[in-house]
DNA sequence: CCAAATTACTTCTATTTTGTAGAACATCTA
DNA sequence: TAGATGTTCTACAAAATAGAAGTAATTTGG
């Protein structure tokens, strides 16, 4: 089992943010939610470029959105999870659990 | 606070690594700790590149360790956390947790 | 009422940082 | 000197990052 079955750590944070947001979410909303989220400056390039790398390994599909009726008015590429993606979330996270199992960092928190 | 602040996946990993050894640990050991704890193969390089670049960055610190009286003789290279390097990870850990805050993945468990 | 400005979004181009593998090299003991 | 245990070196692939350029709608001003 080497490298491939695990989460980059962008990748991981960019897949939550897309299940955040339920299937409504899309390239410049997603920006938002983990900036407003996490405090983290993050460029659209590096949004869209790690979107479209989840897409081509499966994690997330995306679909042209309704051209919207607000001003500015290119449609919306939306996203939503695949199953696959789940998955790879919830092992990503479940490895990092291992390692910080009874884990204690100097003058910070015990986890677990 | 753009991209610096965090640390990469598998930095994460090693990192964690580190720690569980209690300033014990060394290339082959962290190597053998990660493989146990997690499943994962591990190239030997990826964790002497991985320690090198995290002790460059101050999150960790080496030094040399007696050569053993076991068999095989070359002398260990021990490693530990230094501050800045828990702070990161707990840094780290916390971003992720806040992405995760209240999402649930289809057929898979509610993470608080 | 039409052209230009404005707005909201996505794509593209380029580069740096991380991650990965394994061969080569060093050094000890039996 | 053969075998064991460790680290260093070399090379390359994948992930992360930034920002300019491009696209397509709406508003506004003459």
């Amino acid at each position: 089992m080497s490298k491939g079955t695990f989460l980059g750590e962008f990748e991981q944070v960019v897949l939550l943010a897309v299940q955040r947001m339920d299937s409504q979410g899309y390239g410049m909303s997603i920006r938002r939610e983990i900036e407003h989220r996490t405090g983290r400056g993050v460029s659209i390039g590096a949004i869209y470029a790690t979107l479209e790398r989840l897409e081509k390994k499966g994690f997330l599909k995306s679909w042209e959105g309704d051209s919207t009726p607000v001003r500015g008015g290119r449609s919306r590429r939306h996203f939503a999870l695949r199953p696959e993606g789940g998955e790879a979330l919830v092992r990503s996270q479940g490895m990092l659990d291992q390692m910080w199992d009874g884990v204690e960092i100097a003058g910070g928190p015990e986890v677990q």
